[in-house]
DNA sequence: AAGCACATGTAAACAGTTACATGATTAA
DNA sequence: TTAATCATGTAACTGTTTACATGTGCTT
């Protein structure tokens, strides 16, 4: 019954607990998390899940017109979401805007083309070494994965494998479009 | 005005005329092609492409109540896909069930997790070595920019290195899991 | 005779983005 | 006083998936 969205919500307030609007900030940009969400979304799954009893909420001082609601992952919720996380991933379906386009670059003015490639391995190689600096030292690492940073570990550690992929596979396209334009 | 699924069809119709079922059917499984939609899509993209005469049809023999229809991209639909191919992609924002759970694979049973663990990395394994065998030994690669293959040869070769990162990575998980639960 | 591949379309439901709407507090 | 941040929600729209609908020809 609860969506994908549902657990990412789940797994963020089974860390803290937090109000709607630093879930939708948290989920607005990914930091080594592999999800992304809008606030309209995040306040419509959070009444979803609180119907369900996977989360529940209660009332602090804030500003503004409505209640500011502060939500708590309950046991049923952190229960759930411990079962979720051991069942097989849906095979996704991969989807890359930057791989559409290349896929159809024999049909692009050359130049051009380098253009694009060389601005999109700045912007990789740019949320490369954020990642990186994010990680930090390897001797500082976390590496009990019954820590709830593990998981903040691992998915940075996916987000470098990534991005590494990518600079270098864009760094032999470019060579290799380079080279062939003569 | 045209959709990202539009320039994924006209990608496909700028290589070889197809019938739409023929369309749905390589958009079904992306093979180094790193898009997906369901006929339902295809069929109605096709019906607003051709309103904008980036695609034409003709009809040729087939079964069924209704006509067979063959897709060609128009030269005003190449054009608009070259310069498309061009312009930077927009920043994809990253959503990956499986980095979703390790996010919260503190919070559940161990040995259940390192199941999940090794089902996932023997099937990103296996896509690694069907993309390996697709693209074939390295002194037969065509490297000509120029050429509709080079596009067919390039994602795929973002396909191996983006399998190759998630084994990698999914390697050095179940080692620091296996480790860490004596 | 049953089932599958070919072939095209519509309808309903769900997921996700963008825009609308309100109002307090704090910093420039 | 103007803008940004905090804070919550609804509405409209777009994109995607799943289900409904029809009918031929080939294979088992």
């Amino acid at each position: 019954m609860t969506s994908t969205l549902g657990y990412a919500i789940l797994g963020l307030l089974a860390r803290e607990p937090m109000t709607g609007y630093e879930l939708s900030r948290r989920l607005r940009t990914p930091i080594g998390y592999f999800w992304t969400a809008q606030h309209s979304q995040v306040y419509t799954e959070l009444a979803r899940l609180e119907t369900g009893a996977l989360v529940a909420h209660e009332v602090i001082d804030g500003p503004g017109p409505r209640d500011t609601k502060r939500y708590t992952a309950t046991a049923a919720g952190r229960a759930e979401l411990a079962a979720w996380v051991v069942t097989d991933p849906r095979p996704v379906p991969a989807k890359s805007d930057l791989l559409l386009r290349v896929y159809s670059i024999w049909l692009a003015d050359p130049a051009a083309a380098l253009d694009m490639l060389a601005r999109t391995r700045a912007a990789h190689a740019a949320s490369l070494e954020r990642f990186q600096a994010l990680l930090g030292p390897p001797e500082l690492l976390v590496t009990d994965p019954r820590r709830a940073d593990f998981g903040d570990i691992a998915t940075l550690r996916a987000g470098v494998a990534y991005e590494q992929g990518i600079v270098g596979w864009l760094d032999w396209l470019c060579e290799t479009m380079a080279a062939e334009s003569d």
